[in-house]
DNA sequence: TTATATTAGTTGCTATCGCAACAAATATAG
DNA sequence: CTATATTTGTTGCGATAGCAACTAATATAA
């Protein structure tokens, strides 16, 4: 039996669709508590999460890390550093790059962050088994690693 | 044994954000497609999208229907309005609605991007078994529904 | 050395986002 | 009926996104 020749798309049941609907409701939902109690937007706290693992990482390596345009990253941390949240310093031994780092007071930020975060992350799985969370986790990096080959693929 | 006083979040298994990558992973391939062979924005093509599963939808119900802001939906339909891919008549009981439907141009378009699309979609799962697709989908709806719930509970 | 290419980061520009204010039509309350 | 509230859709405006051009520093090649 052949296809009818004229068809619709289910938006409802087309994953590419339904993960960005999941994701932009979960990242919704954490961006007003961050928002809220920190005055911080999603982009900002990535980069605060990227320098509070990676101390010293220049403003490229966090733009590759969480895979936000460098210009954004540029203007992001104009607003960190004038918060004093993010500490910078011309690396010496290459004078384009700049070192990168949380200050006393993003440092304290960061911390009270962790467990917001973590909480939010607890909260959002809590509809999930042990075992399901588990699954989730392989299908994603799955997804992930193999979408990334066929965005090269593509180039 | 109590939590260390300083902890780090391990960003790259924090699923917020991994979902918050993969689904930008994908749909920026998606919308790269899109925007090469049919010049429509991914709203923009979710907007017909809609329009070809519900013919006679209104900017409200395709607003609500793929959770865009009802300004957006606004324009996007401009721009659908202007290339002649859509058309809109106000509704005769009801005239502050205007009843949206696919015109025989955008149709013709729709019925191209629709196997595209799917196209993308299989391509992405074929990483996937059968059993796995359906672990993804049922867990993806789970999450769904439970932010959802969270959402509602913070307001 | 000098010329060229690459890399880090910033900035200009335009398009889009998303809230809030708004106008017009309709529904509801008194 | 009149006054008020709600609903549909548009628009103003400030914030953000993201491409591309740019500067400055470094690396590579001749």
């Amino acid at each position: 039996m052949s296809k009818p020749a004229t068809s619709t798309l289910k938006l409802e049941r087309y994953l590419p669709y339904r993960l960005s609907i999941l994701s932009n409701k979960v990242s919704g939902i954490i961006a007003a508590a961050y928002k809220d109690k920190f005055a911080l937007s999603v982009s900002e706290w990535r980069i605060m999460a990227v320098l509070g693992e990676y101390p010293g990482a220049s403003a490229d390596e966090v733009s590759a890390k969480i895979q936000i345009e460098k210009s954004i990253v540029s203007r992001a941390l104009q607003k960190l550093l004038k918060r004093h949240l993010v500490v910078r310093e011309v690396d010496l031994n290459d004078r384009r790059r700049q070192n990168l780092s949380l200050s006393k007071t993003g440092s304290e930020i960061y911390q009270q962050i962790v467990p917001v975060s973590y909480a939010y992350e607890d909260r959002l799985l809590a509809c999930l088994s042990k075992l399901e969370r588990a699954n989730l986790d392989k299908l994603v990096d799955k997804l992930y690693a193999h979408a990334d080959k066929i965005e090269r693929l593509d180039d």
